[in-house]
DNA sequence: TAGATTGTTAATCGATTAACAATC
DNA sequence: TAGATTGTTAATCGATTAACAATC
């Protein structure tokens, strides 16, 4: 049988719904239906109907969606059912916010290690974390569980260093650094550029 | 005549191109062709020279583009002529992540006050600002000339919050708090959730 | 059973691509 | 002019929506 292929797009939105679901459980809430997750999300009804029927039934007819059951189908789909260790690479602001980040905690995800090329920031501490030097990047990766890691070197040293990630089995990347990055087709990438995303919208400005 | 309406997916991919020829602006490069900036990005020439004829003919056939020109002309499409003062509001690692941040320099975009609502924070000094106190910010923004903000509060604060911008005429918000924000439908709101990101590459993992 | 909401179909809507005429 | 690349068209591909049968 022909696996079913997802369309990108609905993996993108999964995650929403997966943090809105949690959202509700945390207030005490059983039950939801695809109108009430359309309203708190300014989606249809129906898209969310649709999307989660490609995966399977997870609803009941005429009553709606047990959270806790789909918030268990959700985790099993996007795989963060266990957690994730994550490196960090760059040890400037935005690395220190990650390796301190709370936003993480349940969400399947625990920054384990932080790298950086300045001697004056390697073996400081960090969030709990001593900051290793990147030459070993590639030998400390790979003898870990790491398959994820956060970029947030220069735009001039981001795609040397993502090649030495792929290069130590990294097979996810979170970008932070404004420049695109050239992997190869297995590795998967997402950006994060807050001037892009403001420039999205200085346009209707 | 009926203004053409411009798909906001290719809004969106105007800022990575504005990146792009920025770059190679910043290596001497004069002209660049649709298909160099589509190898530099993972986008197809055709889709590249297709976006820009939404808005005019900006190439010169056999030739190509001229980099500077396009540069000036994607800075007025998106309105990133003159500078944007951006609030923060949130002094927490994220909050004190933006102000230091050096990527909005030549984007369009410098960061002019933080707030925060704990009193042990107000006054102190973060990224060359004092903090403020966030019940002075409707009233304070209000009488600036901010349009933009960028939200790195709890989840739980940030709907009130975010509604305390509108009332202070903030039009554009960069969201980074894991929740989605019901605003006036001509508030624009990106979003910003590195955990999001995580899933939607776990997914593939 | 009656009422309600999901799961699914088919139609609509929108985005991408390939191909080539226009033109520098 | 010959060669090259844009701008644009039309076809293809993919995503969203409305509507309703299925079913709890």
């Amino acid at each position: 049988m022909a696996e079913k292929v997802i369309p990108d797009i609905v993996v993108a939105r999964l995650p929403i719904y997966l943090r809105t679901l949690q959202q509700l459980k945390a207030e005490g809430r059983n039950i939801t239906l695809s109108q009430e997750l359309g309203e708190m999300l300014g989606i249809s009804a129906a898209q969310i109907r649709k999307d989660l029927s490609l995966f399977g039934e997870f609803g009941k007819q005429g009553t709606g969606y047990n959270i806790s059951y789909l918030i268990d189908r959700l985790c099993e789909i996007l795989n963060v059912g266990k957690e994730w260790e994550v490196a960090v690479i760059g040890a400037g602001d935005i690395g220190s916010a990650l390796v301190s980040y709370q936003g993480f905690a349940n969400r399947g995800f625990r920054v384990n290690m932080i790298f950086d090329k300045n001697p004056e920031k390697i073996g400081t501490k960090l969030g709990g974390f001593f900051v290793k030097n990147s030459d070993d990047l590639v030998e400390t990766i790979r003898s870990s569980e790491i398959k994820i890691a956060m970029l947030t070197v220069p735009a001039e040293n981001a795609q040397e260093v993502a090649e030495k990630l792929v290069e130590a089995g990294v097979k996810a990347i979170l970008n932070y650094a404004p420049i695109y990055l050239k992997l190869p087709s297995d590795i998967r990438v997402q950006y994060i550029d807050p001037s892009v995303h403001l420039q999205h919208m200085t346009y209707y400005l």
